[in-house]
DNA sequence: TTGAAAGCGCTAACAG
DNA sequence: CTGTTAGCGCTTTCAA
């Protein structure tokens, strides 16, 4: 196991002092008086000498890691959350340990469990699809964990929460649709269940409303958001009588399934089809044409959910309150969309 | 902080027996009464008992968590290899850190400071571009903790490896587009420092070199593998006299480029010009025409690594031998470099 | 300003 | 088979 790691005992020892005062030098104790503080400083440097943090968790009874519990680590949107919580967590102190429910409630439980038993100070959370009862989660905060949801959130739970304003987002894209001429706009939705899901379906009937138009049900079409989706939608949506000029899809997987049908059966985008997607995925703007969408800005969103983690491992006794935040979310207009030349567009 | 935990005192005090006991009970010691256990189980679990890990990791002397370290966990291939380590690691009861460098030496250098902060038992990694030295690395070894490379290893440290043989990958991609007829194929490629790059391209030469062609040497054009190197990539190849046919790129971003230029130019693929990639990015099947690619198994890599990790935690003295994997990629064939039908294609 | 001592929760000799 | 004891490395009263 190599050679033995220098404690704050070898460092005392060697200057004749106790482990008490070394320790306190060390964290720059006001009541230790300076020349001791330096050499104690001097030779933890020469030593290299490296905190315990194990030992100090255990004394301390909390440990120094904050956990997330995402659906799947693989996905463009939770990897780039993930990545920014890392950013601003790794200059805090703090470490980050990750879990994968892939979408299956039986795992989120396990994953639950292994935060408890990892003593971490805080969960950041997305729910999964299949969650729909929450004694894991109050479990979680029965052992005085934080919690914070972001992205899928689960009513009912007192917890922070991250998020972004899916009604705006929805509503900025079928304004924008409006705009171009579309009309006949039909919403490719996700699950109702998912509150995510269901914002962005109150921000496609109001615009549509605002617009004076009246929205019969059948122009929202639920699917699983994925490519198969989104051609199962298209085909329902074409085997209509009256066919739409365009497709609002709540997830940019579904577009894509709508875009390869809509090619597929030699329907030109943006001209005879208008299509939107949402989270920004990278290959909405590599495919042909490249698709409208939402960007949620992730990474900003995980570097906050990692400030409001290091913020409530810092305070003393855990506050009460249950800090909301919601981002404004950002219409990426491209080609699938613009019928009319604008010069506002981004990539 | 919420009610507080129960420790093995507690169970013990409850059974009038000493804590040890209640330890060895836990474990199915042998040495213990079937009674015994099965009495301080229960209880155990009425109570929802839950072995504090940081407690047991300070008396061990060991931690329960390994680090994974990449430039950046938002790329889709280190992404999967995470995602695969989570899955394998998830039911081996260690946990999983990570952090990200961002291509940079300097964070290179913090990340593994946390590792040995942390106590890890191993860390994986991926190093960064920039990396150019190993001193940081040794510190890693110094402290004992076992390191195993992926993707991109650090040549001349003693560590284990899980890597795909990208010289093969290479040169299947390579004889996929002489089968097809192609001929004056340049390569794409990243910087020769790295291995896998210089790999790539020797699986190149090999494949070129077999079919009996002479490569001149500004058939080769390095270039950063993103977008833009691949788009210079073909403006260069262009410029020439002699025209290409095809180009192999070693990465998929730089193929895209490569795809976009391509087509701005008017060229059609794959009549015009065969065009591969490498990696396996998702966009690479939704792009008109599809990338042929070379997947490198991220997540089986991934469950490797962490199988390694668990086997390391678990044997005594660290073994001396330095694991090198290698694992065989797969071509996957797509409509950009499809000339003749086969009808072996596949997503 | 510093030291002594206790203890976080658990494990592993060593006894019995 | 079970108990006693010591201690992992650190922090933190309390006392000097």
């Amino acid at each position: 196991m190599s050679k033995k790691r220098v404690t704050i005992h070898d460092i005392a020892k060697e200057l004749n002092v106790a482990a008490s005062t070394v320790s306190r030098a060390l964290q720059d104790h006001p009541r230790i008086s300076l020349p001791m503080r330096k050499a104690v400083q001097k030779l933890a440097a020469k030593y290299d000498y490296r905190p315990n943090h194990i030992a100090t968790s255990l004394r301390r009874g909390r440990g120094n890691t904050v956990g997330v519990i995402v659906p799947r680590i693989n996905r463009n949107f939770f990897s780039n959350v993930i990545g920014g919580m890392e950013e601003e967590l790794s200059s805090g102190e703090q470490n980050l340990i990750i879990c994968q429910t892939r979408e299956r409630y039986r795992d989120e439980v396990a994953a639950i469990q292994t935060m408890i038993n990892a003593r971490v100070n805080a969960v950041v959370m997305s729910i999964s699809i299949e969650t729909n009862k929450s004694d894991h989660i109050d479990l979680l905060l029965e052992h005085g964990i934080k919690l914070y949801f972001f992205d899928r959130v689960m009513e009912g739970v007192e917890a922070g929460a991250v998020m972004i304003d899916d009604r705006l987002g929805a509503y900025l894209s079928v304004r924008h649709l409006l705009d171009q001429g579309y009309r006949k706009i039909i919403h490719v939705a996700g699950s109702k269940r998912i509150s995510i899901y269901d914002n962005r379906r109150k921000g496609y009937l109001e615009a549509m409303t605002e617009a004076g138009i009246e929205v019969p049900p059948d122009w929202i079409i639920e699917k699983p958001l994925v490519i198969e989706g989104g051609e199962s939608a298209f085909e329902t949506a074409m085997n209509r009588s009256e066919k739409p000029d365009a497709m609002f899809c709540s997830g940019d997987f579904a577009a894509l399934g709508v875009l390869q049908a809509a090619r597929k059966k030699g329907l030109r985008l943006p001209e005879d089809l208008g299509l939107t997607g949402f989270a920004n995925e990278p290959f909405t703007a590599f495919v042909e044409p490249p698709i409208t969408t939402v960007d949620q800005h992730a990474g900003e969103m995980g570097r906050i959910l990692a400030k409001m983690c290091l913020a409530c491992c810092n305070e003393e006794e855990p506050s009460e309150d249950f800090e909301k935040i919601v981002l404004k979310p950002e219409l990426i207009v491209r080609k699938s969309s613009l019928l009319k030349e604008s010069g506002k567009t981004s990539q």
